[in-house]
DNA sequence: CGATAAATTGAGTTTTGTCAATAAAGGTGG
DNA sequence: CCACCTTTATTGACAAAACTCAATTTATCG
């Protein structure tokens, strides 16, 4: 491909569409940015594509330094990531300030996506050595291409591989019980409708104890075991499929940190 | 929201664009779908209006036998799925016939998003108990409004995910190993180039010994440990950051199942 | 009502984690 | 360039958590 550099400033440069993306378009300058090698073709090109615009800006190859951050948890930039060069691991904080590695990125993977839907990274992102970075914003992107409920989506099954991440990485077969109940307990509250707690609501879990223990890690025993431990310090009963918390607070502490936007 | 069904077979459903995203657009009709009761709004109204047509075809409503599968994977559609009533589980097969359970999904929650990218589904979807499912197809999503590639990034993520729940819940520490050590060994060849066999290859890890250890849910100690045994036993060679991989076969055995597309 | 599947409980084993000590590497400043 | 300090990594001994195997009870479904 053609490098063609114009305004070739450290952080910013303009990058003309190009082809490449299967179907047809209106005329536009082809060129490709820089000496970017990312798998299945530039991001940027595409999403400009689907901007409908011809010229996109991108903060282009920025450089950080080991132990750097990308961004943090909390940032409001609204964009994604690739890297050119170098690696870059993702983690989320827990309360304690401990810290559960979430996913490592090498030269062509894109990351940050938990930015999309939420105003916010959930994750923060951090260089293991001198590394390159693309940086894609997606301001464009979510006003005019995408419903904001699509981007939502995506960003809250993120969160919720984050937290499932979290748990089994993290916690004790305990912890991982008490995750998985109160996220049910959330969840199950179908239509809606908010709870400061959740005492004394019975739960019916719809899937077998084998399901159970299979998404948790742990042995079908291991579950029984924990299940009858929480009801023994009255913390909830169990009924077969059926659970009721009596203790939410109690849930909560046993549950440790969660992942939340 | 008034609701107005048009057409109203068991399976297909027009719905007309309703208002509702946050930006002004041409008059389209307004009306919602039955009563459905999606977080943050229905899904495919903003898909229709992202595709930029009046009208979207949306096979909605669909009922499922407790048992019955939505999707398995390998399986061709393009489309994701909103849970309307009832319960879902997605899981991935492993080589030997077991499962790995994923996800569970709720009324109210999207699933299926791993078919976005590819042209089939990684993972499997079955039904808990009787449950209705919407299913918003993506063909045109696809061609005309994303480009393919952010759509494959986004899969990738997915898969990704879906391989390091399945090494968290269902790996011991040799085989969490051995999986990290193949993905590094992969993706470290960072400008394409696809090997048959990674014997003999020099790895650097740009990670601390604790960052892979949080990554994998260990102890550094045991990765330590780990690491030792498989260079006792031939497999590799560690010195510090630098893996020397002998017997790619043996740590891909070692490993287990994969998910891959 | 019987057969099959799901769940519970106990006993013993294995794996992994924790604590502690040591060694090696990398960075800093003289 | 070397000495020192900090960070990173290794190794051993022991403890704890979870798994496996086995037996039993309880549901569920035809």
């Amino acid at each position: 491909m053609a490098i063609q550099l114009r305004n070739a400033s450290v952080e910013e440069v303009i990058i003309p569409v190009t082809s490449g993306v299967g179907y047809a378009q209106p005329s536009l300058e082809v060129l490709s940015c820089c000496d970017c090698n990312i798998r299945g073709g530039c991001l940027a090109e595409q999403l400009t594509i689907a901007h409908d615009c011809s010229y996109q800006i991108v903060k282009n190859k920025k450089t950080f330094s080991k132990g750097s951050h990308i961004f943090r948890g909390g940032d409001d930039t609204k964009a994604i990531y690739v890297v050119s060069t170098g690696s870059v691991k993702s983690y989320v904080l827990m309360e304690n300030g401990e810290e559960q590695v979430l996913n490592f990125y090498m030269p062509g993977d894109v990351f940050g996506l938990d930015s999309m839907g939420s105003n916010s990274h959930v994750s923060s992102t951090v260089a293991l050595e001198p590394t390159k970075i693309c940086k894609i914003p997606l301001a464009g992107l979510q006003d005019r291409v995408l419903g904001q409920g699509f981007l939502n989506m995506i960003s809250e099954n993120l969160m919720r591989d984050h937290n499932q991440k979290l748990m089994l990485a993290r916690k004790n077969a305990e912890g991982r019980l008490a995750s998985f109940l109160i996220d049910m307990s959330k969840r199950i509250e179908k239509y809606g409708y908010e709870y400061d707690d959740y005492s004394n609501d019975v739960i019916t879990l719809p899937m077998t104890r084998h399901d159970i223990a299979n998404y948790l890690g742990l042995a079908i025993e291991t579950v029984s075991r924990v299940l009858r431990r929480l009801q023994d310090s009255e913390v909830l009963e169990v009924s077969r499929r059926d659970v009721r918390v009596y203790d939410y607070n109690c849930l909560v502490n046993i549950a440790g940190t969660q992942v939340s936007g």
